[in-house]
DNA sequence: AGCTGCAAAATTTTT
DNA sequence: TTTTGCAGCT
């Protein structure tokens, strides 16, 4: 049981604590997922099997740590066979072996956020309203709210608040959208992210089979993050729990950020309501920060109201004082960090991963990007489109949905004419019709083509492409996904077409193509995890997860790089320095959560978090102006900087160049009504610095946004040998020979990055030491 | 049917 | 400022 050595007595107490509810409130650093972990690991170390214990996080990033640290402590591989992950990636998962229960089929498609709007705007359009007034992302928010908080499209119509909200906000048709949205979905055999939480806690409630399988299975139950939990997770814990009670529920109520995700704060602060003989322990001890970092931490939140009481300390020292830095333009903010890292890392040794920008929106990233490149400063960027979203990518991807569920007609309407085949659009105008006339599927109306009078030529295009579908489908019957993906590719001239496509995005369309469908094979291969009665090997199953993935898990977190992004994404995660940006009124707090307490609150919360994620160095900067679409706005700083304690505070206003002390006066004069045209800092610093960052342009997967080129090891030619195969390079070890078809031969002198994402670090005879992502890298293996 | 060019919108946070 | 959508042209 060493490894019960190194927790204090709280976090012992909650590892410890075997049967019962149990609620760990776990402070900002006070190693929350040290004890969860520990908490598995003992429950599996004392008996219960694996296969009885679910884990919920709420991002894949959180899931794979966990998993990854139970093996560790365990030392075997019995960790496989633990349910941890997402509440969406769990849920999807049972789901696949249960949707039939409540009416969809087990190969149900999972629509994205893109599919969900295209439908809402389908919809909208077949309702005959005008979808510049309904906008899609504006009505998905809405049916988003009311599906989280178990709201279905009858009980919304008749829900007299809600109509007054629509009403007030003039758009009385939500509900109507809604009903129309539900059953389009349904009819496609779809369920959006929502539904995947939504469909199953109907599941449960419904099928009682399903209700006490599952509540057997499950016999402990782990929840992270519980203060994020919306209604409708915390109704499926409850059933899911009902029968043992052997709930475990990790939060922090001074963390919750995600309401506007449906998430209540209620759910965390109810705990011991819901089961009255629940074990509480408070983790107190905060390891990450220092003592002033703390206790500035401390003192902002103090300003909400209704907290669990809870006493964060540290035995750190005081350490640094915070800076608090002002600026002139968002651009200044850019060069400043990017001056400050430079300096930091010469002055006190630190690497470019130890340091992480944080802002309130994704918009910010601009400016840091722009000035860590002029520096050279290689940085990782999350938060853009992830790999499957790319249009390249989900066109292939809508192929493979249509074999394994024809009905989606999402993926229908995106390749029934790519590549042109001749169905146009006046064709699938029409098909639409016939399937609404006699609510059919799509697909159905194409399978009866013959029956619907259309023109000779047109007929026999779709009819065409119907076999051509149905021969991919029952070719999936006998050959693996894999095999499967290639030959669609080259059936349906898809790939062609792409390669035929030279510009660079052309080339780089093509090479993620390849990437997807290396990715398909690696998933044919890896082994085997669930436990028989599902096939988690499938084509099904594949598109599922991959609808799941987020761009922040195809990036390697521990790169030497520095990270940017949203504060949101930052949560859980610690760095040695943090810069915390952008701090003005409008933007932190947004100007549109500034219209009540509760909204405000949650502002206050989040500058809690980019606080607490800081170890030993933060620096809080705003600007006196930034640029809103193209236009220079100026804001005030933010409310928040009142609420620091001034005795940790180091005030200054950024560097001293001539250029700075020019534009600080010009700031100031314009503060004061002193007039100054509109003088662009960014494009006088585009003069003179040369050309702008290409913005997201073709980074593949797991590479970081931006590494600086090295001048003095351009890449040898290497001809890769005539008879180059790349080698199947899942258990490549230390000491092996290599091939790579650029960088030529080498020898593996270091694997890192477990599990999904596996990094050899390969040092060539030409090339010198290069990192190689084993998910994309071919490779032949010499010895 | 497909392409070009202009107007209008976009940014809060995410599985 | 950048991206998206659509109208009108070929």
């Amino acid at each position: 049981m060493d490894y019960l050595q190194g927790l204090n007595a709280q976090q012992r107490e909650a590892v410890l604590h075997k049967d019962g509810p149990l609620m760990i409130v776990a402070g900002a650093g006070s190693g929350k997922t040290k004890v969860l972990t520990t908490r598995i690991a003992h429950l599996m170390a004392t008996g219960v099997d694996a296969f009885n214990i679910l884990a919920l996080t709420f991002t894949n990033k959180a899931a794979k740590e966990m998993k990854e640290r139970i093996e560790k402590v365990l030392g075997n591989n019995e960790a496989r066979n633990l349910y941890i992950g997402t509440f969406h990636s769990v849920f999807a998962r049972i789901l696949r072996g249960e949707a039939h229960n409540i009416g969809y089929p087990n190969n149900f498609t999972i629509y994205d956020t893109d599919d969900t709007k295209s439908v809402i705007k389908t919809v909208v359009n077949e309702l005959n309203l005008d979808d510049k007034h309904y906008k899609p992302s504006a009505v998905y928010n809405r049916i988003s709210s009311a599906k989280n908080a178990l709201v279905g499209p009858a009980e919304y119509a008749n829900d007299y608040a809600l109509q007054q909200e629509d009403m007030r906000a003039n758009r009385p048709a939500i509900a109507q959208i809604y009903d129309a949205y539900v059953k389009r979905c349904f009819k496609n055999g779809a369920m959006d992210f929502d539904d995947l939480l939504l469909k199953f806690y109907e599941l449960l409630k419904n099928v009682p089979e399903s209700l006490s399988k599952y509540q057997r299975k499950f016999k402990y139950i782990l929840v992270d993050e519980y203060q994020d939990t919306n209604p409708a997770q915390y109704e499926v814990i409850k059933l899911l729990g009902a029968m043992h009670e052997n709930v475990c529920v990790v939060g922090d109520d001074a963390q919750s950020i995600y309401s506007f995700r449906g998430a209540t704060i209620e759910n965390i602060l109810q705990f011991q309501k819901d089961y009255e003989d629940a074990k509480v322990v408070k983790l107190e001890q905060n390891y990450r920060s220092s003592k002033s970092i703390l206790d500035v931490a401390n003192e902002v939140i103090k300003n909400n109201k209704g907290q669990i009481p809870k006493n964060l300390w540290t035995d750190k020292g005081e350490g640094e004082k915070l800076k608090l830095v002002r600026l002139n333009t968002d651009n200044d903010e850019g060069k400043f960090v990017a001056d400050t890292i430079q300096e930091q890392k010469l002055r006190n040794h630190y690497n470019n991963r130890d340091f992480a920008i944080l802002y309130r929106t994704n918009a910010q990233s601009r400016a840091f990007e722009e000035s860590l490149r002029r520096m050279g400063i290689p940085y990782t960027m999350f938060g853009g489109i992830s790999f499957y979203q790319r249009k390249e990518i989900k066109d292939y991807v809508a192929y493979l949905r249509i074999i394994v569920n024809p009905r989606d007609e999402e993926a229908l309407k995106r390749i029934i004419n790519y590549p042109v085949r001749g169905i146009g659009k006046t064709t699938i105008d029409k098909l639409v019709l016939l399937a609404n006339q006699h609510n059919i599927s799509m697909w159905e109306v194409l399978e009866r083509a013959r029956e619907a009078g259309f023109k000779a030529g047109t007929l026999e295009a779709i009819e065409n492409f119907v076999t051509m579908i149905k021969s991919f489908a029952s070719m999936l019957q006998v050959k693996n996904a894999y095999d499967v993906a290639v030959h669609v590719g080259k059936q349906t001239n898809f790939v062609k077409e792409l390669f035929n496509d030279k510009s660079t995005e052309g080339v780089q369309r093509y090479e993620n193509v390849q990437e997807l469908l290396n990715s398909i094979k690696e998933w044919t291969e890896s082994p085997d995890t669930e436990e028989g009665e599902v096939n988690d090997k499938g084509l099904g199953a594949y598109l599922q997860q991959i609808t799941l993935l987020t761009d922040a898990d195809e990036k390697d977190p521990n790169a030497d790089t520095v990270k940017l992004m949203s504060i949101h994404a930052a949560k859980g995660l610690e760095f040695g320095c943090v810069f915390a940006a952008g701090l003005e009124e409008m933007l932190f707090p947004n100007a549109l959560a500034i219209n009540s307490r509760e909204e405000l609150e949650e502002e206050r919360r989040l500058f809690y978090v980019v606080i607490t994620r800081a170890k030993e160095r933060l620096w809080i900067s705003y600007a006196n102006t930034r640029y809103r679409f193209g236009n220079l706005v100026q804001n005030e700083p933010s409310r928040f900087l009142d609420e620091l304690p001034e005795k940790y505070l180091d005030r200054s206003f950024a560097g001293g160049g001539m250029r700075n002390q020019i534009n600080n006066r010009s700031a100031y004069d314009r503060m004061n009504g002193g007039g100054w045209g509109g003088g662009s800092a960014a494009r006088e610093a585009e003069k003179r610095y040369g050309a702008p960052p290409s913005k997201r342009a073709g980074t593949t997967p797991s590479t970081p946004s931006y590494i600086p080129p090295k001048p003095q090891q351009k890449a040898v030619e290497h001809v890769p040998s005539a008879d180059f195969v790349a080698s199947d390079i899942s258990n490549l070890q230390v000491g092996q020979r290599v091939e790579h078809q650029k960088f030529g031969f080498g020898e593996v002198v270091k694997m890192e990055g477990s599990g999904h994402n596996p990094i050899a670090t390969v040092k060539f005879e030409l090339n010198g030491e290069k990192k190689i992502m084993l998910n994309y890298a071919r490779l032949r293996i010499i010895s």
